[in-house]
DNA sequence: GGGAGCATGTAACGGGTTACATGATTGG
DNA sequence: CCAATCATGTAACCCGTTACATGCTCCC
């Protein structure tokens, strides 16, 4: 019987202290460290461009909740890391989260549309040189997404992973594309 | 000669009470109520869904610092509201932040691809329930979009705020598309 | 009479950031 | 030797939310 059919209490948690637990669910353990370099190059993609300093509160939030465990790693006789993996019970409750708790509603600030909605107050000009400037900056994304989507398609256990970065290749993509719309809506306009 | 090329310093506030100072920017006089209101239909669609408590917050900061200011009306004998408006002041300091501060980083938090990307811990068939009822939610949402969109093309001051909110109904259809691809993406690659 | 909408506000909380602080190792 | 990278942590701060509180008017 499941723990969700025996009717415990799910553990709450804001939904980052989930993504950095999903990190250490990818089996390897890891140390703050790694677990910001990790965020940086996937997470970040879709959901949060965590701070070093929140991950390591994080880390010690997870472990005392009994989700994850530490030990130390002697890496040089005067240096040390500390690395944290997924207990059972962090793996259990994972799965749990994943299933049963209905996702939160997706937030999306994009400071250059808001910008443009204001635009009646500014310069068109510079509005359409920051606009461009920001689909390169889209084009670059889908292009590191895409890259580390290949490098994630080389391990099996990292298949949803791998197509979650294609979804943001696509994702910023269509941003680019979005973007190229908008300035030619926006010629046509005046 | 310009405030910006006087070299006055530029008045620091987080973008959203930029945003709420943009919302006064169309020229008439708003309760905080009032405000909420336009917030829900227009930025939260690409920006914020600004919670009650907080619009009041910024409005009273706003008038604080010279951007607005208020005055009492008097709906009924017995009631009352405050009513805002942007002072000349204020326009020009939207200006300003419109043209010469450069647009914070894009934020997406979307907690489906999360789920997805720790998929290998929970269950296939909820995930793709989740997903395929997340993809009625862009639907909905570009539809109503659109509908405001069309509502501001009628106010020629509208403009800008009419191609946001285009921008937008495009984005939640794009949104959709991409639930698309990655469904049937997921049922190949099992 | 009662519920929906109008209208405003306070208090507690917490999530997450920036800035600061420290120090070791590695490679050019 | 110096810069980049590895590695961890604290403290201050504030943005923004939730929850709570109040009371009116309008309409069925």
């Amino acid at each position: 019987m499941s723990a969700e059919a025996r009717g415990e209490p799910m553990i709450e948690l804001p939904a980052t202290s989930w993504a950095v637990l999903g990190i250490l669910s990818f089996d390897t353990e890891l140390s703050g460290y790694d677990v910001k370099r990790w965020a940086d190059q996937s997470l970040a993609f879709f959901y949060w461009a965590p701070s070093q300093s929140q991950i390591y509160t994080e880390l010690r939030r997870l472990e005392r909740l009994g989700l994850a465990v530490s030990r130390v790693e002697q890496t040089h006789p005067t240096k040390s890391r500390r690395l944290y993996g997924i207990t059972p019970l962090g793996r259990e409750s994972m799965q749990r989260w994943t299933d049963e708790v209905p996702a939160e509603p997706v937030v999306l600030k994009h400071a250059h549309i808001l910008r443009l909605w204001a635009a009646h107050n500014g310069d068109l000009t510079r509005l359409k040189a920051a606009l461009l400037g920001y689909r390169e900056e889209a084009l670059e994304s889908a292009r590191r997404a895409s890259s580390h989507a290949r490098g994630a398609q080389r391990e099996e256990s990292w298949l949803f992973s791998a197509i979650a970065l294609e979804w943001s290749e696509r994702f910023y993509q269509d941003e680019a594309a979005r973007i190229e719309w908008l300035v030619r809506r926006l010629d046509e306009a005046l």
